[in-house]
DNA sequence: GAAATGTTTTAAGCATATCTTAAGAGTCAG
DNA sequence: CTGACTCTTAAGATATGCTTAAAACATTTC
């Protein structure tokens, strides 16, 4: 993992890079808000940790030109300022988090890390009707009973959750759900979809999971 | 919250002492690199305030044997030095952080708090039905009586507990328990869980460890 | 430094949950 | 009414997890 600090003050600097190498980290450094953003722009990093105050171009400036520069790269700020306003401007610019001078290493790292956890942005609970699906935790409730899905039944349900209110043809469902990318003629999706009602315990006053004949299927709040 | 002050500037330990208590921190002071490093052994302290010049023994080496002994109160290192040498020392040595004299008593509060933050609101005992985990001791219970554990059966345990109710999938056992950050098919984790059900007693009709299939695990009260 | 003890990991056979197929029943649209 | 599409069910194929034993590795003891 690549991190790139940009950090005027060295006492800081020489602490974090330290600490960072020994936890295993690649670590590059700026001294100025210059050097810093044409690293950030001509490298790939996994985070950018941003002082707030530097010299040459402010930390907010470089953050607001990364971004600019369509680069998706977690920021974190370091700030000594604790304002409203300011925290609203950095992340405004695009800062992913911010974390407040003086800070334990042990904080850095927690943050660094959840920036760096995949899909950290990512959409993790969905809704319809009275189902809960969570799908960082792998469960599906209803009416806050437990609901025990399988793979595939969790991933179809997942699917249509994520394309709630369209319709999802059955190539897709293919596609997306069983990773089978060619023309394929089977009665699997069926056969998961009688499951999945069965087990949601759908009726047909209760259809989320609607049929579109000839199409696919869609699921939407009724 | 219990201090340590080992500080053999008898203008500066009273200061602190002075500060610190009307602060309602409880506060207990040594004059030596030996009684401090003694007492710190022997007591239970929240932090440990050390000056980096000690006659007897220096800061750097009291700070090393505090960590040799397996002791993780946070270290913070009071100095008139400031070169980057010497930091880097100090947080070789396993300080958490330094403060550079003279320093204002707001900015020594400002740090010994953060060192407070992260162990403050940490659990330490963990339940599961009729079993008690005290991660702090590294002890197990069943029922009052003790269980005994492996290293990675109690790493196993402990992990499961602080996602109690959540589903646990095998790459981040993996990756929490085992430090193991890359794809690895392994079976070392299903024997574990058999070890640990095995050992906790846990039966068909007690299943607090209850397995996910396709996914991982989840510990869970019934 | 070797032996003894304890822990962790690997691997293989077995049991069982899950996935897929296929076939008959049911449903809808023209 | 008829043909195309979907639903339901059950049985065979596959994948996953459980259990065990032994090898690899670490730690303690003499």
């Amino acid at each position: 993992m690549r991190i790139l600090i940009i950090e005027d003050e060295p006492g800081i600097l020489n602490f974090l890079r330290q600490g960072l190498e020994e936890e295993s980290y690649s670590v590059d450094t700026a001294t100025n808000g210059l050097d810093g953003l044409e690293m950030a722009l001509a490298e790939a990093y996994d985070v950018v940790l941003l002082d707030w105050m530097l010299p040459g171009k402010s930390g907010v400036e470089v953050c607001r030109e990364i971004r600019r520069a369509g680069i998706k790269t977690p920021i974190i700020f370091l700030t000594a300022r604790d304002t409203v306003q300011d925290t609203v401007f950095g992340l405004q610019a695009g800062a992913n988090d911010y974390i407040k001078k003086p800070f334990s290493f042990e904080e850095l790292l927690e943050r660094i890390k959840v920036q760096l956890r995949p899909h950290s942005g990512e959409q993790v609970e969905f809704r319809l009707g009275p189902i809960v699906v969570d799908t960082q935790s792998h469960q599906v409730f209803r009416d806050s009973q437990e609901i025990k899905l399988t793979q595939k039944e969790f991933g179809l349900l997942e699917f249509l959750l994520r394309n709630k209110g369209k319709v999802c043809r059955r190539t897709r469902i293919i596609e997306s759900v069983w990773d089978i990318h060619f023309e394929y003629n089977t009665g699997v999706i069926d056969v998961y979809i009688n499951s999945l009602r069965k087990k949601l315990g759908l009726t047909k006053e209760e259809d989320y999971i609607q049929t579109i004949r000839g199409v696919g299927y869609i699921a939407k709040e009724i």
